[in-house]
DNA sequence: CCTCTCAGGTAGACAGCGTCTACCTGAGTT
DNA sequence: AACTCAGGTAGACGCTGTCTACCTGAGAGG
């Protein structure tokens, strides 16, 4: 049965929507009012502004982020570490406008609870792959005794900077254009050796 | 002597003056006309829209950037490699407005030609040092035989996602906040080797 | 010297934005 | 039956980027 979606959610929804369509320029208050068919001063009854509805959508983005990285939840930590790596970038490629969404400080609000839960959930997971596989893992580049969180804090940037330089518009300069794909396993080789 | 700028260089100096002391979202149009001195309709009469005169600001980033990776001409390549990846991410923690500018597609042109060739000049000159670094280095942790541009491309990710991390507002979750220069040490470490 | 051109500055207007406010409405409570 | 109040509406305000009409003053050509 559809639960009849409360007016909140149903804003969640069509802003996430909005996004995915038409990108992260889309999403203003008003025009995601007036997709949801409402007022344009309706979204502030349920949000205290932008900020709040935009920080719930980026929210939804985490979770998703987490819910597509721990799809492999069998298998060596190498092969989990690789799979979550991998899903990582295929996210930011596959949901581009999401993605930078949940990255922009201008339009969501950092501090907000459950954004920080979210995106620390996707941290610790991350870590705790990452720690696995170091204890377990017979060939590592990692400097032994470093931080396991730091490690993962290392490679998630790794990740992350493959992703928004892809989305930028080029990984590299204007003449040579390599595939994020490309690009991710030698940064893959370059912290897990081959 | 002061050469009487143009109205044209006038206003890219302002703008980049109010962009460092006053961060992205105070980069508008009117406030800059206004800071420099001209009515809100004359910078449209040197640039077509927002977006270029904010490219022409994003350049001269660009130029900083490629001015203070190259501050260390001597020394080995794998010196040389070391002092402009701390430089890059240096650039970014002292100057947080200008580098998300820089990267903000939704504000400048990517396609605007001066900005390209200064986006460009930055990783030929990065590409150009890591491979020299592969050619000389004894200790190298990348498969031999890769292309040294998609090296490059790849660490320049490895640095530019540490970078938008730490602005972003902490390189992992909640619990852990370590500092770019750590985990810069741990890409370092990775990436070339101890 | 007079006129013409036109780069470059000004001021007003417009639509769209986020946000604030006053108003209304209808369901639930006492 | 009267009251309360969550939740939706509509208008307003100041801000934004951009378009337009107007003006002004320096240089060119007769």
């Amino acid at each position: 049965m559809s639960p009849a979606l409360t007016t909140r959610q149903r804003l969640i929804r069509t802003a996430s929507e909005l996004l995915t369509g038409s990108g992260v320029e889309a999403v203003t208050l008003r025009g995601i009012a007036k997709a949801a068919g409402v007022s344009h001063g309706a979204p502030l009854r349920h949000f205290s502004g932008r900020a709040e509805l935009l920080s719930a959508v980026a929210t939804v983005g985490f979770d998703q982020l987490l819910d597509r990285g721990t799809r492999l939840p069998t298998g060596t930590p190498r092969e989990r570490v690789t799979a979550a790596c991998h899903a990582y970038v295929d996210f930011a490629v596959t949901n581009p406008a999401m993605f930078e969404l949940m990255f922009r400080r201008d339009l969501i609000d950092p501090d907000e609870p459950q954004l920080v839960a979210a995106s620390s959930a996707v941290f610790d997971y991350f870590a705790e792959l990452v720690r696995l596989d170091l204890e377990e893992a017979s060939v590592s580049r990692v400097r032994p005794g470093t931080d396991p969180r730091l490690v993962a804090a290392s490679l998630w940037a790794a990740l992350h900077g493959l992703a928004q330089l892809w989305l930028w518009g080029g990984l590299a300069g204007a003449s040579f254009a390599p595939s994020p794909e490309a690009a991710l396993a030698v940064t893959l080789d370059a912290y897990l050796g081959s």
